[in-house]
DNA sequence: TCGGGCTTTTGATCTGTATCAAAGTCAGCG
DNA sequence: CGCTGACTTTGATACAGATCAAAAGCCCGA
């Protein structure tokens, strides 16, 4: 999926292009990017990094999805991100990582060199300025997600997260129009997400089939039947709102 | 309150300041940053920003506590952020704000015009370096955020928002030691920030001074008794986490 | 094709927190 | 001072979602 992105001109997987923007780097800067460059896959459930990890790269996701998530001393865990294609992962100017990063299907990073990717964000200024944008974007959909988390109930969350997947799936260009849509975690990683149990997930996704808002063609794969139904379900006002 | 803020030399009111930085602007910059900045109060419960206002200013917290939240049209609110001295308010580039910002405590702002601050930001390379740090220290903080809303008990988000409030009244310098310290928020603005409800609230607040917890002066000040067991109650791992 | 180990579904029951209701407390102000 | 309105506490009850338990479905390798 979503081999496009590879197949666009120079830098395309650098971790600042996302919604196309790198048509702003040189030639020189691209070629200092292509030298602290390396690509690393990693299976579906395979961990990346753990929580005090050095963080020796940041990164950009290129293809598959991975999870970051915190865990309580007793097991609880919350996911606090769900990463994407173009999805940017670590943070500069810090040497450890406070999260656990885990492969949710088969992933394709493309990593860059931290301490030198360091010297090109003090150095070129327009490397910073993305990544304001998008620290920017990604603080307001941490919290839309508090919204979620703190007030909606089991059926919002479920249709707010299906519907989330249905709108990324679009902008990646993932699954053609009537291809079915894939739900790229188990229930128990989708509950993980929604601060619920993994048996209510599995209640409430049935309810949303037997309401007619979904149809399930195995249990990773299913359409959505009635977008205006799951949009309602959601509990978002009209005009949208997490993530784009 | 956070009186020194303000004696600090030059420069200490701008948004870019936190945790003293700003030493790094130069004088043709402070004087850029002067011609743009003026300051603004709010009175307790003052709305100062509505969802879909015009950001004709960003601003940073130079006195009192303001709330940003999200409300749902059935009126469901959360809390997703708590605006203390030395925060930022706003988002460069973006023409509108998409929370709710009101003033907690009598509020002082110093609010800086976007356009040209934006100007600056583009500019100036250590604005956007600062910015972005900034937006990080958020995003870690949302994060950390989204583990007690999707996976804290009661008892435990309460402990939690103590404590933080015990260590952001430390490093502001608000009330000295072994002056009470202080609830900048109403049960209610408490309930919103945590997903509780203020009943529940007012319980587990009762049941932390039951145990020998907390020591409650009045409704809004408060001394710790016993800051191991507060710790102990929130839940988070030996070395902190939440904000700094 | 069968069997074993996942993941998911479904059912029964329990419980933490919400909800509803009423009384108590406090600050400000006439 | 004592009234008024906002905030808080306390109690009784309800219920969404958690927990516990078991059956069903599915994938994959032998």
């Amino acid at each position: 999926m979503s081999v496009d992105l590879l197949s666009r001109p120079k830098c395309s997987e650098c971790p600042i292009r996302h919604r196309a923007v790198c048509s702003r780097c040189d030639a020189d800067e691209i070629e200092q990017l292509e030298q602290i460059k390396s690509y690393k896959t990693f299976a579906a459930g395979d961990p990346i990094l753990w929580r005090g990890d050095d963080l020796t790269y940041v990164a950009s996701v290129v293809r598959g999805v991975a999870t970051l998530s915190k865990t309580m001393e007793d097991g609880r865990i919350q996911m606090v991100g769900l990463l994407m294609p173009s999805d940017f992962i670590g943070r500069p100017n810090r040497k450890t990582i406070e999260f656990d990063v885990v492969a949710a299907t088969e992933v394709t990073l493309c990593c860059f060199q931290r301490v030198p990717f360091e010297r090109l964000l003090a150095t070129v200024p327009h490397v910073a300025q993305r990544l304001l944008e998008i620290a920017m974007d990604e603080l307001d959909a941490a919290r839309d997600w508090m919204l979620l988390l703190g007030r909606k109930t089991a059926r919002e969350k479920i249709a707010t997260f299906v519907e989330m997947m249905v709108r990324r799936q679009h902008v990646d260009g993932l699954g053609l129009d009537h291809e079915p849509l894939v739900l790229p975690l188990t229930r128990d990683e989708i509950s993980n997400y929604l601060g619920l149990t993994l048996e209510t997930v599995s209640r409430q996704l049935n309810a949303l089939k037997r309401d007619g808002v979904l149809r399930f063609v195995d249990r990773r794969r299913f359409e959505v039947i009635d977008m205006a139904a799951l949009h309602a379900a959601s509990g978002d006002d009209s005009d949208g709102g997490v993530l784009c």
